[in-house]
DNA sequence: CGAGGAATTGAGTCCTCTCAACCAGCGTGG
DNA sequence: CCACGCTGGTTGAGAGGACTCAATTCCTCG
């Protein structure tokens, strides 16, 4: 089992590059932890929100979205979980979910029970350290996402998500040099960039059009990065800096 | 001066509420370190992006702003800082701030330098988790207010602002039973919100007209708490699910 | 009393939304 | 093997919330 769960610890390092003195302990430790997976199948919802916490999830494969849903019928997707994510890390702070994780594709997690968990962050300072950063960068994105919906338009969200996407993708060697596998619908990304539906669709098709990108079949290509980066005005500055202090 | 810094603490603890035989070792730890107090004028840069942080702040007194610079001449405020919240916290974890953070008061704050700060979470593990939730609770607000920016109309965006930082200054101690003072301008909500200065001004009218609220000489006065909650969408689940895990 | 920042108000524009069809792909069942 | 139904994508038309430009008023302070 700690030979399965290799893959997702390689990556997860790679995630939070952390002072090599770290890796050892901190694969150890959490491989230690990672006895057991669950599976979801594609819909399914991993927390509802008002829900207790059971456990904290680190995802091996497939996609995942946190949502928040609102009195007035809409939904806004916060963010998307992938391979060395976690789910419900906040299980370890709070006792009631204050939103719902669907599982958008098939997914496989390593479950963690949270006292074990906890344990582990109170043995070993620098485990908790490297954690808090790949939590503080997750921040990060989700203020960069701010910036999106409150100063950028339409062209310029999407272009920015997916030149975010992109680079978070390579780092855990899931994109290529063309793009990469998206699986998420026109409405999710509508939800995610607090537009509509309708206007996804066109604003994608403008970017086609203009020879940006394109996204057919759950599959975004990048035709001209440079000019994406340039539209959107995407500085990968708060998704590179290195840990240290 | 571990007097001095004694309110400071009460409001940071009266923050995170966390279990109470955290709190002495808590507060005992912290006021060791905060034996130096930087002072800014309205309108200081604490930090700028791209600058190495140099040490964390915690706030006495004042209201401090975190915000992005976008290259086509927004600007998208992520935060407000006031009493007991730190700034330049991921000094601890990153060597460059991603952000701006100005003084948009007179403002006060303790500095901890970096390396005993560090030393202190990496001992006090107790300690590392009271911040890691307050941290975490952070987030929680920066989620909803993406959920603001990407599904709420103006007069709701505002209305949920207002409520959520009623409470919050409430559970400081700096609100009262009619509202609160807000050292904004409408500029600055505009910056916040993902809106026009002209477009916040027109609903400042019209949530007055309506009867509920009013926010005039930097001070805001809710006068229909209930019918700002049911337009905003206001829920506080954010704002008090209790720590735990 | 003048100057500068902040708040107001008016007018016109446009980005994005909603409503509404219609099309395409695909898995299921008769 | 093909019709059916579902989900997701595409396109058209019209409406409206929010934006920009611009001018005016209100405060505050030296």
């Amino acid at each position: 089992m700690s030979e399965a769960i290799g893959l997702t610890i390689q990556r997860l390092l790679r995630k939070i590059r952390f002072l090599g003195a770290v890796e050892d302990s901190f694969g150890q430790a959490l491989s230690a932890l990672c006895t057991d997976r669950a599976h979801f199948a594609r819909g399914d919802l991993v927390i509802a929100r008002g829900e207790p916490y059971r456990r904290i999830y680190l995802i091996e494969q497939g996609w995942a979205l946190r949502y928040k849903l609102l009195g007035s019928g809409g939904r806004q997707i916060t963010n998307y979980a992938i391979a060395s994510d976690f789910l419900c890390f906040n299980a370890a702070l709070f006792r009631h979910a204050d939103h719902f994780v669907m599982a958008r594709t098939e997914l496989v997690a390593f479950t963690l029970p949270i006292r074990p968990f906890l344990q582990i962050l109170n043995d070993k300072p620098e485990i908790a350290l490297a954690l808090a950063w790949a939590n503080a960068q997750e921040e990060a994105v989700l203020a960069e996402r701010l910036a999106s919906l409150g100063r950028r338009n339409a062209k310029q969200r999407l272009s920015h998500l997916f030149c975010e996407l992109w680079q978070r993708l390579d780092r855990l060697g899931l994109a290529d040099s063309e793009g990469f596998e998206l699986p998420l619908s026109q409405d999710e990304l509508a939800d995610t960039l607090g537009l509509s539906l309708v206007h996804v669709n066109r604003t994608l098709g403008e970017l086609s059009r203009q020879g940006l990108l394109s996204f057919r079949h759950q599959r975004v290509t990048l035709h001209d990065v440079a000019g994406l980066e340039r539209l959107a005005g995407f500085d990968a500055g708060y998704l590179r800096d290195q840990p240290g202090g």
